[in-house]
DNA sequence: TGTACATCAGTGAACGCGCGTTCACTGATGTAC
DNA sequence: TGTACATCAGTGAACGCGCGTTCACTGATGTAC
């Protein structure tokens, strides 16, 4: 334990905030965010009932909290891919190195936004769909960027949805499977986005 | 109301077994499968809690028959559309047209295995799962059938993966997106599977 | 630096509620003779 | 066809439990002077 002598009342708060947080990722990975009660997260946490509230408002509140930390992990997916600045030929395998990586590292995350996009709690699903809307037309300007450019704006939408279906797919073996499998599932991945990739290099011209 | 004189008992209890699932069909629609109560459904059927039992031993072992009958919906798509022996040209707008009207005409069914499958009850949730991957070599040993007989097994397994992830999310679309928007979605699943198809068609020469 | 007061994270008792499950039961349907 | 008995879907009371939420509280930390 750290020594409370040096610690401010608000980053005391904090640190509790944080434990509540975690604790109901962890515990959510079994049961669902509508498993969960505040009571659990209490008891996980060391505190008593009633203090939940002097953080959040409901576990709803907690959801939309954890939907944004989540949401934040996978940006750090493109994020990362993109500081590579790869060339299009490694652009499929620099991708599916960062995502097993990231799923790994940061796997209660995936799992959340895995699980919670169909969940049970209306207004984190929506928060969670919304922000896969924003992400997939993040991913959409990304792509535009690949020599790609006389595509219209629909088939850049429609590819960059295969791609995010196609690698949530992907996280959620990573996550379900074990690490041996690792080699596996990332082969599969690469073959699922150079499919992708090949349909899109000949896309133009099929229409044409 | 059915006159009960013709009825014999065996016929009134798979009635009442229909009402069950049908209840629970549509309850869980709102809450998920974990969100629903024994007592809610014995409540929305009309019986007492205790009845309940007479039929099933639990809420997971009313899931696992919710879970066959989904699937008995799902394939009726492939079957549907392969009963129309269309030809390659065709092939995507036929599957489109007829996801659509299946999605329709069993919305609670497809519903229930999008959400089920990453929902809350560990057993359900591996049954759905366990039901994808099956559903997933079916489709692989139909895309065999087409002209890509020179494609290994494993890449007719990837492109299959494809088709069912982005047919989901199609079908997610579908379910939640109102009426008018119908054709939008529709004309974007056509792209997508047409996207996946010039994959498939240019895949076996980019690799040799 | 010392004192008096305000803030507020966390406590603990208490509440009413819906839950799954038990148990002994009822009475209509089905069966054996 | 009539009678006596068995079956069994559905009833209704009762149970203990974990839940979210209320309320008045404590006592350490923070602030004003």
């Amino acid at each position: 334990m750290t020594l409370p002598v040096t610690e401010t009342r608000g980053e005391k708060k904090e640190r509790t905030r944080r434990a509540i947080l975690d604790a109901a990722l962890r515990l959510s990975e079994e049961t669902g965010l509508v498993g969960l009660s505040l009571r659990q997260v209490a008891k996980e946490v060391g505190i008593v009932p009633t203090a939940f509230y002097r953080h959040f408002a409901s576990i709803d509140e907690l959801g939309l909290a954890l939907v944004e930390e989540s949401f934040s992990s996978l940006r750090d997916v493109i994020r990362d891919v993109r500081r590579g600045h790869p060339e299009v030929e490694e652009v499929v395998d620099r991708s599916v190195q960062v995502l097993d990586e990231h799923v790994r590292a940061q796997r209660a995350h995936f799992a959340f936004i895995a699980r919670e996009r169909s969940g049970g709690s209306a207004v984190v699903r929506s928060a969670v769909r919304h922000e896969l809307a924003l992400f997939e037309r993040e991913l959409a300007t990304d792509l535009a960027r690949l020599p790609m450019d006389q595509w219209s704006a629909e088939d850049l939408q429609v590819l960059s949805r295969l791609i995010v279906v196609a690698m949530i797919a992907v996280a959620e073996e990573i996550l379900e499977a074990p690490d041996r499998e690792g080699p596996a599932i990332r082969a599969r991945a690469r073959t699922q986005l150079l499919m992708l990739v090949v349909g899109a290099r000949n896309w133009r011209s099929r229409r044409a």
